[in-house]
DNA sequence: GCAAAAGTGTTACTACTACACCCATGG
DNA sequence: CCATGGGTGTAGTAGTAACACTTTTGC
């Protein structure tokens, strides 16, 4: 097993699929293209493409990031890795072995083509079925880590532009685990841990057009969160 | 970026790499194997080899698992795949994107060659230094994602034989985590959530030759640890 | 008896839940 | 005025931390 022999296997691609979310209109929504050939032609699938010679896996993520989403600057942008696929008939034509992340977007540009011909779209998340490949089980096993790092880390930032309120910031956690939260207790457990986001002096901004106007504030320096912020235990779970 | 070319890339080898540990005399061991050859001839590196073919990283993962420690059965073991590294350099000889696993076994049988030649053997985590390739990192987040998941999972009955003792269970937490839990308070938390163990009724036995004498119990059916058992915030965390 | 490990009890405190309530703005 | 969303206060409770204490074994 140690006989590094290179063509003693079939040769095997490295691509990177991604699951980009963002959330438009109190919806989680995620970036499709739209498959030109077979197989699965005319599907939608996760964005994605091949691992280069020179660059990793993170690298080609970030570069299809750019590519397909159109933005001048994806370098600030939230990248995860989530797991890799190896399933051998995954692909039909060849052994592809696909490294999955999961990109979150703050405000969400229509989307466009990018740099290739292929179609792209921001598809609510509810709306995204029967797509090409594995690529339901990738989008689902996406939204999951998604979901679970909510929890312990300070994430939701990622979802709101460089000025939010603490209420835009509610909703992404609202949207992305499907539950109403408390209002003031999710105020004072943000407020409650350093680090998670820091006020803007001054600032405030009306939010649905009515009521009073919300203080703003920044993604603070911590990425952790401690204690976490438990989800409603929906009925499922123990205890 | 859509043109499937098996020829228009450079060919990729993809690689598992494992992270086999156990706990020995109160200490967390991994699992070594000595490189036979160029390069790093001589320099202890984790246990691995190619994905086949015909098979997914998991099911090479575990193939690989058999082989190295000897086991006969290893169906039932604990595997979880952590992330998949793929910078370029990381073989000097060519392009080779591997897989990495981390498995958690119970006793520690004594390890041997396996069915290659390769020497292997069970070193404490803390003496497991400047090993090949970037296998030190590799170890370094195998060991982080094994403690994380202690928090919020009942992952610690892997470490644990078919009946073990809340001692022994403790143990693993304070091995992997390197502190000290306040018995009375670990065996009260275990206890209260359902589905983490269940009692052996009557069976009870001597763990350190004195003392009285532990009620034995066995894994639950339970995954998840709902609410966490969270470690001892060391100091760095915030709140 | 003494040391060691298992097991039980108790108190104080943290953190979260579920509300009621007030404030500021647009219509 | 009312509806809407932001912000504050507070009592009840679940869960944890930090102990003291008893029980059962080997030496």
């Amino acid at each position: 097993m140690d006989g590094y022999d290179k063509y003693a296997f079939e040769p095997f691609a490295v691509t990177v699929d991604l699951a980009v979310f963002t959330i438009r209109g109190g919806a989680l929504h995620v970036l499709l293209v739209e498959r030109g050939q077979e197989p699965y032609a005319g599907r939608w699938a996760l964005p994605g493409g091949f691992v280069r010679p020179d660059e990793s896996a993170e690298s080609a993520a970030r570069r299809e990031l750019g590519e397909e989403t159109g933005l001048t600057d994806v370098s600030g942008l939230h990248l995860e890795q989530l797991r890799t696929y190896s399933e051998p008939g995954r692909d039909p034509r060849m052994r592809v072995v696909s490294v999955a992340f999961a990109a979150l977007l703050p405000h969400a540009p229509e989307a466009h083509g990018g740099s290739d011909a292929a179609q792209a779209r921001w598809t609510p998340y509810d709306c995204a079925r029967e797509l090409a490949f594995d690529h339901d089980r990738i989008l689902a096993d996406a939204r999951d880590r998604v979901g679970a790092k909510l929890e312990y880390t300070c994430l939701a930032t990622a979802f709101c532009p460089s000025e939010f309120t603490l209420g835009e910031l509610r909703q992404v956690y609202e949207t992305v685990w499907g539950t109403a939260l408390d209002r003031p207790n999710f105020r004072r457990k943000v407020l409650a841990t350093p680090g998670f986001v820091e006020a803007v002096p001054g600032a405030a901004r009306l939010t649905g057009g009515r009521g009073k106007p919300a203080a703003l504030y920044r993604a603070g320096t911590a990425a952790i969160l401690h204690p976490p912020l438990l989800r409603p235990t929906p009925e499922g779970r123990p205890a």
